[in-house]
DNA sequence: GTTGATACCAACGAATTCGTTGGAAATGAT
DNA sequence: ATCATTTCCAACGAATTCGTTGGTATCAAC
C-alpha cells in the first residue's frame, strides 16, 4: 500500500473532531481518537505535537469553516430573522462546532485560538449590522456588536443547552423546525419593529 | 479538637463546587478538591461515594439555590426586562452555576441530575408567563416556554461564552452594568412591543 | 538493487489519578 | 477507666493515559 500522508493527517483530524466534540479537551484520550482513525497514536504527536495542539488545530479548522459560510444579507424580507435561521441551520448541521467553543469557554476563555483572526470576523460581522443599523433597516438601541452577540446566543443556546431545552419547552423530541421558526420571531423582534 | 462533621462536609462540597465550576467533571481532581478544603481525600468517598456523585451533588445543590431567587414578576414596570436582569445577576454573583450546567449539558445532556425536580421548576415559571400572555402583558407570537428559554439564553450567554462576547462585543475587561442593560433591552424587545 | 529518507507501528516508561485499606486519634456510653 | 464507635489520615494498588523510543516497511533517487 502506498503512503499518504494528507490522507493520514485527515482522518486524525476528523476522528479529533468527533472525539473532542463529544468528550472535550479533557475527556478525550488520545488513544481513543487514533483507535478510531485508524492510525497508530505516534502519528499524532509526529503530526500535530501534543493533544492540546491538536485540539486547537480541529477548533481553528471549524471556525474558519463557519466564517464564509453564513452571511447577513440587508436586502432580504426578513433580514434579522433569514440570518438567525440560517445560524441555527449551521449549527444543526454542524453540532461540533458549538460543543467545541463552548470546551474552549469553559477551559481556556482568556488564551483563546486565533484570537486575531476570529475578533477580525466577527468585526466584520459587526460592520455590516451596523450599517444597517445606518440605513434603519435594523433598531439602533442595542450597538451593533450586542445585536450581533444577542443573535448568536438565541440561535446557538438551543445547541449548548439542550437538556434545559428539554426541560423548559417540555419537547421530548427536538422538533427542529419549530425550533428554527422560534429562533426566527425572538431575533426579529430583537433587532426590529415588527 | 472535636470533630465536627457537617463542617467537614460542607468544606468538602464548597471546594468542590469551585473545583468542579473551574475544571469540569473530568477536569477536577479528587485529590484537588481534599486539598483545597484542607480534608483527606478518603472522606469525600465516605461522605459522597465517588466523584461523579459529588459532582451531582454539587450540582443539585446549585439548582435548588437559583430555583426560589429568581422570580418573574408580572406587575413590574418592565416585567421581562427586570426579571431577565435579575437572572443576568444571579449567573454575575454566581458563575458557577451556569458552568455547571453546560458541563452537564456537554457530558450527560440525556442523564440529566434531578431532572423531575428541574422539570417542575421550569414548568411553573413557564406557567407564569403563560398567564402574563394570556392577559396581554407579553407578546403570544412565541410559545412560553420558548420565551422563557431564549431569555435565560440572552441572559445566560455572556457568561456560558465570554470570550466570544469580547470578540464580537470589544470590550475587553467586560462592562457588567452595560451588558445587563443590553440584556433588558433585548429581553424586552423579544416578548413585548415596546 | 542499493541507499538514504520517510511513514509507520508495537511496546514501553513515567506520571497521574481513582478509589481502598489498615490503623491512629477522638468521642460518647457504661 | 474502659470499650465500642466514629472520624480521620498516610500510604497503597490498580488502572489509565500522555508522550517516546527502537525498529520495520515503504518510497524515491541513482
Amino acid at each position: 500500500m502506498a503512503w499518504d500522508t494528507a490522507a493520514t493527517k485527515q482522518k486524525i483530524l476528523d476522528a479529533a473532531l468527533e472525539e473532542f466534540a463529544e468528550h472535550g479537551p479533557a475527556g478525550t484520550t488520545v488513544d481513543r481518537i487514533a483507535g478510531r482513525a485508524g492510525v497508530n497514536k505516534e502519528r499524532i504527536y509526529n503530526y500535530f505535537g501534543n493533544k492540546r495542539a491538536l485540539f486547537t488545530r480541529v477548533l481553528a479548522a471549524e471556525s474558519e469553516r463557519i466564517a464564509g459560510s453564513v452571511v447577513f444579507d440587508p436586502a432580504h424580507d426578513d433580514p434579522v430573522g433569514d440570518y438567525a435561521g440560517r445560524i441555527f441551520d449551521y449549527h444543526t448541521a454542524h453540532p461540533e462546532l458549538v460543543r467545541l467553543l463552548l470546551w474552549e469557554g469553559l477551559t481556556t476563555p482568556d488564551e483563546v485560538v486565533d484570537e486575531a483572526a476570529r475578533a477580525e470576523y466577527y468585526r466584520a460581522k459587526v460592520e455590516r449590522f451596523a450599517e444597517a443599523q445606518a440605513n434603519g433597516v435594523l433598531r439602533d438601541d442595542l450597538t451593533p456588536g450586542v445585536l450581533l452577540f444577542s443573535i448568536m446566543a438565541l440561535a446557538a443556546w438551543w445547541h449548548a443547552a439542550p437538556h434545559i431545552a428539554r426541560m423548559a419547552t417540555g419537547t421530548g423530541r427536538a422538533d427542529t423546525a419549530q425550533r428554527r421558526a422560534a429562533v426566527m420571531t425572538a431575533a426579529r423582534h430583537l433587532a426590529t419593529e415588527t
